[in-house]
RNA sequence: GCCCGAGUGGCGGAAUGGUAGACGCUUUCGACUUAAAAUCGAAUUUCCGAAAGGGAGUGCGGGUUCGAGUCCCGCCUCGGGCACCA
C-alpha cells in the first residue's frame, strides 16, 4: 500500500498514510478490556480560534502523540483523545463584530482544528471528540453543577468584581492583569453585580491534602500550596469599648505578641465601621472610604510598596490579654476577604504595622527578644521591626517562654476565657463562577418567588419529579423581591442557550440573554422544566411565573470535566459510564502548558473531589501524572505574537520539509518542558536525517528497496548489532522518560553507523522503522510497507515494539580512562572485568604516562572498573 | 520583597560525582561534478606550538572530594509564580 514515488517525496506519503488511517479508523480506541492494560493520554484541549494551530499546539501534541503510539506497540490499550474548549470571550466578541452566530464560527474553527490536527499526523481517536458547546456534551456540565448545587457548594451574592467598560462585561480576577483586562488591555473598575460563587473553600485542607497523592512537578504543586495558601493562628475577641458594638473579631498568626498590641485596623469595607465611626470622624472615615474604593488593584499593588494609607474611627477596643484600651484605625493594608477584615496591629513585629505606626505615630512595643544575634543592633537593642523568632517580654505571666510555646499557650488561655480559638486560615477564596455573557452554559436554575417557590416544589414532587434541591434555598434580591433559586428537573437538560440577534453586551452588566424576554421571563412548570413566554396566557395552575438566570457559567465549567467525558463521549444516560470511569479512570499522563498549572488544575480537582464524593468516580485526584511543555519562542527570543511578527505558522513548515520533519525537529530542540527559541535552520538537520533513512532503504531510481538490505539474520556486522540493541533500549527509555531529543540522537548516531555498513539484515532495518514510527509516522510507515513489513504486521504501528536483546549489550573490552591527578592522560582498552592490578600493570607501560610517572610517589590509585584510572601522585 | 527554575562553544543543546561539548546547526577545507545543488570525507571551545604535545575552560567567589557542569556555602544575571494574606 505504499507510494510509487522514488525519491522522499513527503508531500505524497503524508497524506496517502494520512488518509489510509482515517479511512481504516486506525486509531480506534480499543473496547474496554479488563485483561489488557490501559494507558490514557491526555492533552490540554484546545480552544479552536480562528487562527488556527500554532507551533505550540504542534509540540504539545507531538509529545503526547509519541506516547501513544509508543504505548500502543508496547501493547497496552490507548486511549488518546481530542476535544474543543469552545465557550468563551474571543469567540463571542467575534460575533459580536461580524454579526455571525457563535455556534456558526466555532464549527469553523473545529473543521480548520481538525485538519490541521489530522496534517499533523496525529494518532487521535477523532470518533471522541467532545465540544463542550454541544448540549450533548453541556448538559453533564450543568448535571455536575446541579449537585454542586443540591449540595450547598453554590451560592449567590452581591460582589464587588472587576467590570470592564470597554469588554461590556464581568471579569475573574484571573482575567485582570496589571490592573488591566487580559483580554484586550482594557482598564478595568470595581462594581457590585449579583454573581453565583461555588464554595471551593469547604475543600481547601483536600485539595491541598492531596497534593501529596499526585506525581506533579514541584514548581506545579507549590504553586498550587501558595494558591491555596494555609495558615494556622487563632482568632481573638476584642470587647470594643462601646460594649454595645460587642466584640470585634481579628485572625493573627501571632497570638504570641497579643501584649504588643498597639492598635486595632479594619478594612475599609468592614461592616462595623459605620458603627465605630465617632460623629467627629464621620467626615474624614467617608472620605477615606471613597478614596479607598475608587484604587484600582495596580494602585493598591504599587502603594503596597509605598506608604500607609488610613484614618482613626474614633473609637477603642480592649485587649483581652492585659486588659488595655487600643485606637480602632481603618485602613486599606487590610482586606476584607481575608481572615476576618480586621487584625491586631503588633507594631514592633510586624513590617506593616510598624510602617503604619511610624506614619501615625503610635507606639511601638516589643514583645520579642531575639534568641540570636542578627536580630539586634550594635549596642545590643533589638532591631524593630523584629519578625523573627525569640523569647516573651514584657507580656505578663509569659515573659520567658519560647514563640511557639507561647502562641499555644496564649490561645489555649483566651479560649478558656472564651476570648479566642485556634484556626486555620487560606488564601483561597470562593470561586466567582458567572459571567454576563451569552456564549456559555445557561445556569440551569430559574428564579421564583417564595410562594411559587414553595408551590413549585411541591407540585414537582407529586408530579414524580425529583428536583436537585439544597438543603436550604438558595436566594437573592431582584428589583426589591427576594427570589429563590429552583432548579430544574435533571431529566429536562440540556437547558440550552435561546437564538438572539444581537451579541452585543447589554452594558448594564447583565448577558445578551437578559434582553430576551420570551426566553427570560416564563410561565414554567416545575415537574418537567417546560416554559412558554410570559407573555401567552397561563397554560396551567401548576405553572409559576419565572425568571430565568441570565448570567451563563464560566469557560472553565466544560474543561473542569472533560477528561471524564472522553471515556465514554455519546452516553445519554450518564457523564460516562460506571465501567468507564472503573477501566480508564484517570490519565496515565496530562500534558499542557504550565499556565494552567494553578487555576483550571485547581478547578477540575475541586469538581472532581465533588464527584468523587457522590460516588461518580472512583478516585480522588483527576490527574495523577503532569507534565509541563515549554513554550516555544519565536527566533529573537521573545514569545511569538502577531505584532511582534515573530510567529513561525506550521503549515508552511508542513509544505516545505513536511510533518515528520516538523514534529522529529521540534521534538529535537531541546528538552520538552524548557522555554527554547525557535530556529528555523536547525529543521534542514532533522530533515537530511530523515532523507537519509530513505535513502538507506529504498534504492534510488527505481523506488526498491536498497540492495544492502538482506534476509540473512546475521547479516548486519555485529558492533552494528550492538548498537542497534543500544539504541531500541535508549530510545524506549527516553520515551517512557520523556527524554525525546536524546532519543533522536540516538537514532541519528545509528543511522550514521547504519550508512557505512555493507549489508544490514532485513528485521534489523524494521526494528529500527518501529522504534523511529512514533517520532517520524508516515516515513516509517511507507518504508515499513517497501521492505517487507507486511510479513509481521500490515501497519509499522501495529507491530510489538522490539525488544533489546541485553546478550547483544554486553561487550567484552571496555574504556578505561587513566588520569594522574584527576587530568586525563590516556586511554586504555581493557577486557571487562580486568582487575585493578592489571589496569595499573597497562597503564605504567603505557607511553603517554611513562613521562607523567617518572620520578613521581604513587600515594593512592582510584579505580573504577570500566570507567577510570586515577593515579594520584606527589 | 517572598517562593521556584535556569546560566555549558558562533547557535540549539549532551553529559548515573568519573574522557566536558554527544547529536544537530553554522562556518571552512577536500572528494564527486563542465559547474552548481545534493551527497560523501575532514576540521570547527580557547591559548601556546610548525608539529608532537601542553595549559586554561561549564555566570562569579569560596568549599567538600582522588576527581565537581553535577554536591555544599555566599553572590550576580535571566526566566516563571506570588505579592499589604495579618
Amino acid at each position: 500500500m505504499a507510494t510509487n514515488c522514488t525519491d522522499y517525496d513527503f508531500l505524497q506519503i503524508e497524506p496517502h498514510w494520512q488518509k489510509l488511517w482515517s479511512d481504516s479508523a486506525a486509531f480506534r480506541t480499543p473496547a474496554i478490556d479488563p485483561s489488557k492494560p490501559k494507558y490514557y493520554v491526555l492533552d490540554m484541549f484546545p480552544y479552536p480560534s480562528g487562527a488556527g494551530l500554532h507551533l505550540g499546539h504542534c509540540e504539545n501534541y507531538a509529545i503526547t502523540d509519541i506516547l501513544a503510539r509508543y504505548q500502543r506497540a508496547k501493547g497496552k490499550n490507548v486511549l488518546y483523545p481530542i476535544g474543543w474548549d469552545a465557550f468563551g470571550l474571543p469567540t463571542e466578541n467575534y460575533a459580536v463584530k461580524t454579526g455571525r452566530h457563535p455556534r456558526e464560527v466555532t464549527i469553523e474553527n473545529v473543521a480548520t482544528f481538525r485538519r490541521q490536527l489530522k496534517a499533523i499526523g496525529v494518532s487521535y481517536d477523532f470518533e471522541r471528540e467532545v465540544d463542550t458547546t454541544d448540549p450533548r456534551y453541556f448538559r453533564w456540565t450543568q448535571w455536575i453543577w446541579l449537585q454542586l448545587f443540591k449540595k450547598g457548594l453554590a451560592y449567590v451574592e452581591e460582589k464587588p468584581v472587576w467590570w470592564c467598560p470597554a469588554l461590556g462585561t464581568v471579569l475573574a480576577n484571573e482575567e485582570v492583569i496589571d490592573g488591566v483586562s487580559e483580554v484586550g488591555k482594557h482598564p478595568v473598575e470595581r462594581r457590585p453585580l449579583r454573581q453565583w460563587v461555588l464554595r471551593i473553600t469547604a475543600y481547601a485542607e483536600r485539595l491541598l491534602n492531596d497534593l501529596k497523592l499526585v506525581d506533579w512537578p514541584d514548581s506545579t504543586k507549590r504553586m498550587q500550596e501558595a494558591w491555596i495558601g494555609r495558615s494556622e493562628g487563632a482568632e481573638l475577641l476584642f470587647a470594643l469599648e462601646n460594649s454595645a458594638l460587642g466584640d470585634l473579631k481579628v485572625f493573627t498568626t501571632r497570638p504570641d505578641t497579643v501584649f504588643g498590641v498597639t492598635f486595632m485596623v479594619i478594612a475599609p469595607e468592614h461592616p462595623l465601621v459605620d458603627a465605630l465611626t465617632t460623629p467627629a470622624q464621620r467626615e474624614a472615615v467617608a472620605a477615606y472610604r471613597k478614596q479607598a474604593a475608587a484604587k484600582s488593584d495596580l494602585e493598591r499593588t504599587d502603594l503596597a510598596k509605598g506608604e500607609k494609607t488610613g484614618v482613626w474611627t474614633g473609637s477603642f477596643a480592649i485587649n483581652p490579654a492585659n486588659g488595655q484600651k487600643i485606637p480602632v484605625w481603618i485602613a486599606d493594608y487590610v482586606i476584607m476577604g481575608y481572615g476576618t477584615g480586621a487584625i491586631m496591629a503588633v507594631p514592633a513585629h510586624d513590617e506593616r504595622d510598624y510602617a503604619f505606626a511610624q506614619k501615625f505615630g503610635i507606639p511601638v512595643i516589643q514583645v520579642i527578644e531575639p534568641d540570636h544575634a542578627e536580630g539586634r543592633n550594635g549596642h545590643g537593642t533589638t532591631k524593630l521591626p523584629f519578625v523573627g523568632d525569640g523569647r516573651l517580654v514584657h507580656s505578663d505571666g509569659y515573659s520567658g517562654l519560647g514563640w511557639e510555646e507561647a502562641k499555644k499557650k496564649i490561645t489555649a488561655d483566651l479560649a478558656a476565657r472564651g476570648r479566642g480559638q485556634a484556626t486555620i486560615n487560606y488564601k483561597l477564596r470562593d470561586w466567582l463562577f458567572s459571567r454576563q455573557r451569552y456564549w456559555g452554559e445557561p445556569f440551569p436554575i430559574v428564579w421564583v418567588n417564595e410562594a411559587d417557590y414553595a408551590a413549585a416544589t411541591v407540585h414537582a414532587k407529586a408530579a414524580g419529579a425529583a428536583l436537585p434541591l439544597p438543603a436550604a434555598p438558595v436566594t437573592c434580591v431582584i428589583e426589591g423581591e427576594t427570589r429563590y433559586a429552583l432548579p430544574v428537573p435533571e431529566a429536562s437538560l440540556p437547558l440550552t442557550l435561546p437564538e438572539v440577534t444581537s451579541y452585543q453586551p447589554t452594558g448594564t452588566g447583565e448577558s445578551p440573554l437578559a434582553a430576551i424576554t420570551d426566553w427570560v421571563d416564563v410561565w414554567y412548570d416545575a415537574a418537567t422544566g417546560h416554559a412558554v413566554p410570559a407573555a401567552q396566557a397561563r397554560p396551567a395552575a401548576h405553572y409559576v411565573r419565572a425568571r430565568r438566570e441570565t448570567n451563563t457559567m464560566p469557560q472553565w465549567a466544560g474543561s473542569c470535566w472533560y477528561y471524564l467525558r472522553y471515556l465514554d463521549p455519546k452516553n445519554d444516560a450518564a457523564l460516562a459510564a460506571p465501567e468507564a470511569l472503573r477501566y480508564w479512570g484517570g490519565p496515565d499522563i496530562y500534558v499542557g502548558g504550565a499556565e494552567h498549572a494553578v487555576l483550571h488544575r485547581l478547578y477540575a480537582r475541586f469538581w472532581h473531589k465533588v464527584l468523587f464524593d457522590l460516588g461518580v468516580v472512583p478516585t480522588p485526584e483527576p490527574f495523577t501524572k503532569l507534565f509541563h511543555q515549554g513554550i516555544i519562542l519565536g527566533e529573537d527570543g521573545e514569545k511569538m505574537s502577531k505584532s511582534r511578527g515573530n510567529v513561525a505558522n506550521p503549515d508552511d513548515i508542513i509544505r516545505s520539509h513536511g510533518t515528520d520533519t516538523l514534529r522529529l525537529y521540534l521534538m529535537f530542540l531541546g528538552p520538552l518542558e524548557a522555554m527554547k527559541p525557535w530556529n528555523p535552520n536547525g529543521i534542514e538537520g532533522v530533515h537530511r536525517f530523515l532523507q537519509k533513512v530513505w535513502r538507506e532503504c529504498v534504492e534510488r531510481d527505481t523506488g526498491a528497496p536498497h540492495p544492502k538490505i538482506v534476509d540473512d539474520a546475521s547479516a548486519t556486522p555485529a558492533d552494528l548489532a550492538k548498537l542497534l540493541h543500544e539504541t531500541i533500549k535508549k530510545v524506549g527509555d527516553d520515551i517512557e522518560g520523556l527524554r525525546y531529543n536524546t532519543a533522536i540522537s540516538a537514532m541519528m548516531i545509528f543511522v550514521n553507523a547504519w550508512q557505512k555498513a555493507e549489508r544490514i539484515a532485513r528485521r534489523d532495518v524494521l526494528s529500527f522503522l518501529q522504534i523511529l514510527a512514533p517520532f517520524a509516522p508516515h516515513l516509517a510507515e511507507e518504508l515499513w510497507a517497501r521492505i517487507g513489513g507486511a510479513a509481521l504486521a500490515p501497519s509499522v504501528g501495529l507491530a510489538a515494539w522490539p525488544a533489546y536483546d541485553p546478550a547483544k549489550l554486553v561487550a567484552t573490552e571496555q574504556k578505561v580512562v587513566v588520569q594522574t591527578n584527576g587530568k586525563k592522560r590516556a586511554e586504555l582498552l581493557l577486557p571487562v572485568g580486568a582487575s585493578e592490578s592489571d589496569a595499573l600493570a597497562a597503564a605504567q607501560a603505557h607511553p603517554d604516562l611513562v613521562p607523567h610517572l617518572a620520578g613521581k610517589v604513587t600515594k593512592r590509585i582510584i579505580y573504577v572498573p570500566g570507567k577510570i584510572l586515577n593515579i594520584v601522585i606527589g
